[in-house]
DNA sequence: GTCTATACAGCGATAGAC
DNA sequence: GTCTATCGCTGTATAGAC
């Protein structure tokens, strides 16, 4: 493990328990047993570390992701959506104490909204295939089914916020991507409803 | 307007745009044009004014209760919604810079929690109360009920956080009220379900 | 109540020796 | 690469005059 590698891990680390505002390049540099000097020397300025830490979580990103093979089933999808809970999980202080983040560095605000976009494309790609398979009840008005692409994103993007409010659970990537999944039950025609709560 | 009241409200005006970790004393009294002196006369520490922000926010919410009389009416249901989400807005900070804040203040971690824990028992309160007026489908499992409350405290807690993902609107209050509560619109029975989507 | 002045701590960041 | 020392700045909080 390099040096650079080293003030990553424990920045990543401090900045998810202790928040970036209170964590400073002292704290930082103290905790791995190096001077602040040296710190400033791998990387210039604390916004520097935080680009960084992007950085790294972007790549993560993309190298999880699955549907380049455009296979949407229902356990695909679930899989898909608990690899990415998981990398936001480990850099979670990007979407808790994402205000904060974004005021210091509003380039991440708008590559995180240009993320979530794409991850809404995918969505509304996966209900209109869904719908096309005729797994919707008829009676759902096609508002509703706009609404369920919402709601999705809306889970995606909150779960981090929301923790705290509900019932903690041991595996909180795991919950969530069956939290979120779970929404599309009370859409399904009766037979998929039960296949879809099998998997759940 | 008194020198206090003219503190809190400018206060709570720059803590929403600018952060609370990035506005100082020296900031909140400038820009009301006094001496930062005088400022910490009034309130010793910023903590304190964040403090009594809070407080003002509990007695707004409280003032605000609809439910003393136990009518569950979805209008009813639907306008108290409307009003919660307006209070919470004007006090977004709490909420949207919540970790910020808990960090600083531990006791309003508390406090916020217990509030929602009441929302929470409240909801349950009315979907039982719905539940046997018999307006839920029968093949909606009493899981799936329970997680019906779960996504609706979500999204209560959630929606200030997840503003900025989804397409903004003018009314953003009223916006996310309707919004929590299409959540309900797929668990009813479709005659139930067309009245509601009227209120919507 | 309101002001000015000031003490003090902690921050990010740099310089220079080894 | 790594260290120590230090600068300049900003934020919190207090003291004392009016």
């Amino acid at each position: 493990m390099t040096t650079k590698q080293k003030i990553l891990a424990k920045a990543l680390d401090l900045f998810n328990t202790d928040g970036v505002e209170s964590v400073t390049t002292r704290h930082i540099a103290k905790s791995i047993g190096m001077s602040q000097g040296n710190l400033h020397y791998h990387y210039p300025t604390k916004n520097v570390v935080v680009k960084a830490l992007f950085e790294q979580f972007l790549t993560e990103v993309q190298n999880a992701e699955r549907f380049k093979d455009n296979n949407f089933a229902k356990e695909q999808v679930i899989g898909s959506m608990k690899d990415n809970f998981e990398i936001m999980f480990r850099y979670r202080f990007f979407f808790k104490d994402n205000e904060v983040v974004w005021r210091r560095l509003p380039e991440i605000k708008k590559t995180t909204l240009e993320l979530f976009n794409l991850k809404k494309t995918q969505i509304l790609q996966i209900i209109t295939l869904y719908k096309n398979q005729g797994i919707f009840r008829e009676q759902i008005s096609e508002n509703q089914v706009l609404f369920l692409a919402e709601q999705f994103i809306f889970s995606i993007t909150s779960w981090l916020s929301a923790k705290e409010y509900l019932d903690q659970e041991s595996d909180i990537s795991e919950y969530y991507a069956r939290f979120t999944f779970r929404i599309w039950l009370p859409y399904l025609k009766e037979e998929e409803m039960r296949k879809w709560e099998e998997v759940l």
